[in-house]
DNA sequence: TTGGTTCTTGCAAATCTTTGCAGGTGCTAA
DNA sequence: TTAGCACCTGCAAAGATTTGCAAGAACCAA
């Protein structure tokens, strides 16, 4: 449980309060094994304590995502959230077909970002990066 | 006005009906200087034809979008919209500041899609690729 | 431990976006 | 040019997200 405690200190720093909502909320995304939807989150969080309003989850999520301990992986109309790691950062590929996500080491968006700043001198935000596309899995599919 | 008639061409083609709406979202966004968000296209095609409902804006966008007809460009919480310009697709680097938008060139993008395909065999699909972050200008303000 | 300030929350309303439906209209074929 | 089908539209309602506000709670300082 070792980001959820990087998370809780993240928030202390930054200066926000620690209420029951947010944690509540932040256990509910770090106890999902997958990335996980608003409307998931609001359910499963809402089961412990039912007085939670949607509007509240909506703002902490919000807030989450802006301090950096979750990351939004937001390809087309829906969002949905993880855990940030603590080993640094890492992107997505989202596949349009069978909707699995796959994690991608910043790795390969690190000659893209150099070129931006070299060319442009534009220092690109890369930490919410997801990409959409057709899987292998998928590809081989011939339908 | 070569581009407003390459978007009309493509729509007849992918079996769409030209509506008079249609052709008036195109035209108005086709006339924007800049890209132009949902808000301001109902509101500037309303003018011309009051009966326009928002519900049609929409389903006309998105219609747009998924033909290829227009780019989407969307980061963070609102998107806005361009017309595709016939020497294939661009994409957009966009000022978190002062909200400006840059073009840039696929070449910039090239080698990361061959990495993808090459080592996951994941076809990405960037046509409505942007990226935020900040630009030249705002970076040498030191505020 | 207590008090007070400031931030948060729940509620409700506003705003934004999507969807169902029935009538209207573009387009194709003859 | 016309008939007819399938697609589109406007309307209204549903669904999703954001915002204003007053009451309540977290946290700092003493």
């Amino acid at each position: 449980m070792t980001h959820y405690d990087d998370a809780i200190s993240i928030l202390r720093k930054s200066g926000n309060r620690l209420t029951p909502q947010r944690l509540l909320v932040l256990s509910t995304i770090a106890e999902s094994q997958h990335h996980i939807g608003i409307d998931e989150i609001y359910k499963s969080a809402k089961a412990a304590y039912p007085y939670l309003d949607l509007a509240t989850v909506y703002r902490t999520i919000h807030l989450f995502r802006d301090v950096g301990v979750i990351t939004e992986i937001g390809v087309g109309d829906r969002s949905t959230y993880e855990l940030r790691t603590r080993d640094g950062q890492h992107h997505h590929m989202l596949c349009r077909k069978c909707e699995k996500t796959f994690s991608l080491s910043p790795h390969y968006l690190e000659s893209f970002r150099a070129s931006l700043v070299n060319d442009f001198n534009f220092e690109p935000d890369l930490s919410n990066f997801a990409v959409a596309g057709i899987c292998t899995d998928c590809k081989s599919k011939t339908d």
